[in-house]
DNA sequence: AAGATCCATAGGTACAGCCTATGTCAACGA
DNA sequence: TCGTTGACATAGGCTGTACCTATGGATCTT
């Protein structure tokens, strides 16, 4: 027996003559014959009946297709699971993330995938803008992307991975009358913050957003130089509303840190092409759904 | 990929090593490795890591491994199914049975058995005495054997297929003092049977043990001739003990026919080798557990 | 350091699978 | 009724591949 043989029986069962199996396979018509009557040599017995110009199974056929069907099956999964593993140990994984992002979560979880997949180079895209994260992963450039919009446009899926919490960064000595800080207060300082399009900036427009429709914020300074916000805020240019990862690396400088009094958060989703499955990407995905 | 190439990658994790695996199948080393090679190559990726003197799975040899077990044994079945199919469809059961069993039940079994499996040649043995029941059976000249005895030795298997009463026919106008017959009452009678070592005999002497150790009961007629003891009945030579469906035959033909005031039952079983599992004997096993 | 052991490579032979061409038989239509 | 068509079987030739023996290279042991 031969997964070439049973595979021959199955394609004649399911294209029902042994001419159109033949020719699904593709091989031509005699090699097919001549092939199932070597198993049935082998086996001792026939599996079809030849009925003139239809073929039908006969009862030793019938005991034979199924376990066959799962032979093949299973030589088709040993060949999967070989290439699967395979992948996982030489390939690149291309990734694109949201600037605030990277620091936290990204890079733990590139860390732990590149310990457990030595051989996978990973890629970290920067996008044009927030809007370039989901942009990059459809167009195929990236085969996940780490942004925070639950964006479920057609052929793109989204995991939330979790939240953050947005906090207000303030300059070192400002005072607060409490354990928050309101809207009101916080536009009352000059804000630092990104250019339009940014998600640092939407999330400014966002916890504004109640004040007033349309009405932009006090804007102190708009800079490129997403490095620069911190240093600006110490430096007492003005406040800014950032991610509590960055916040609390912020507050360790000197910055005073404080929850806006309308609690602001921002979901981190896990975006992917919906039919992709590449090894690294999926290994990557359950590594990072796992926690 | 191939069914020989993953034989051959088990028999190398099962052994140890190629040397051992090439013995084991047969096959030449250097045939092993090149089809083992041939397999890595054909996947991408190595199975084995060759570490100069022993051998090791590839983390893609242990993906590789479990499908590629599924598949070998997945294979087997089909052989195993097709070559017991084949079996049931051209072939030999040979049979031993009681005489007192033939009619009841086995004429009913083979006749279901005959329906289901017409290519199966069907020969029914008649047991010297008794005890040859067993001895075909063990002696592997009969595959199944129909008794009375849950003979368990070694190497035979037994399983009850029910129990047949054992009623008392008495010549016709015979006067009954009551619903049955007592022992002592039927032992008033001559009595008709066959010789020692007879199953009918046996039957016999244990419905009349309890009158007195070692009594031999009073004999009419004993004879070979089994069927002449109804005959014999009716024409007033005496009485006999005989299984349920005989007795009512009898009764038809104008015998007397009474249950013994101590009831008396016979079990039916079915004798077996114990290791041996050929498809036409399984299947008429089956056939006879299923009523 | 030499021997033993194990896997890989090389070279040659035989078999097995594939192909094209042709034969045979059953169903269908004129 | 007879030819045509469609489907499987058979024949012959070719190529590839699985097998073998012999040998090489590397590693572990003595």
């Amino acid at each position: 027996m031969d997964l070439r043989q049973a595979s021959y029986v199955v394609a004649v069962v399911d294209e029902g003559s042994f001419t159109a199996a033949a020719a699904s396979i593709p091989v031509s018509q005699p090699s097919l014959s001549q092939a199932i009557a070597a198993l049935e040599r082998e086996l001792g017995t026939p599996l079809f009946h030849r009925l003139g110009r239809r073929v039908t199974l006969t009862s030793a056929g019938e005991a034979f297709l199924e376990p066959a069907r799962r032979m093949l099956r299973n030589a088709a999964l040993a060949r999967a699971a070989v290439v699967d593993v395979a992948a996982l140990e030489s390939g690149r994984l291309d990734l694109v993330s949201l600037p605030t992002l990277v620091v936290e979560p990204l890079v733990d979880l590139v860390g732990r995938f590149r310990r457990a997949h030595p051989g996978v180079t990973v890629r970290i895209a920067e996008p044009e803008d927030a809007d370039a994260v989901a942009e990059l992963v459809r167009s195929g450039a990236c085969e996940l992307g780490l942004g925070d919009e639950p964006v479920a446009g057609p052929g793109l899926a989204v995991d939330e991975l979790g939240r953050q919490a947005i906090l207000a960064v303030l300059p070192p000595g400002t005072e607060l009358d409490g354990p928050t800080l309101s809207a009101s207060r916080l536009s009352g300082f000059p804000l630092i913050t990104t250019p339009r399009g940014t998600s640092t900036r939407r999330l400014l427009s966002t916890a504004l957003a109640h004040r007033g429709a349309g009405s932009d914020p006090a804007l102190g300074v708009v800079t490129d130089h997403r490095e620069a916000i911190v240093p600006l805020v110490l430096a007492g240019a003005g406040a800014a509303l950032l991610p509590e990862p960055l916040a609390r690396a912020a507050a360790e400088r000197g910055a005073v840190v404080a929850p806006l009094a309308r609690p602001l958060t921002r979901p981190v989703v896990l975006v992917r092409r919906a039919g992709d499955r590449s090894p690294a990407a999926e290994a990557f995905r359950r590594l990072a759904l796992a926690g």
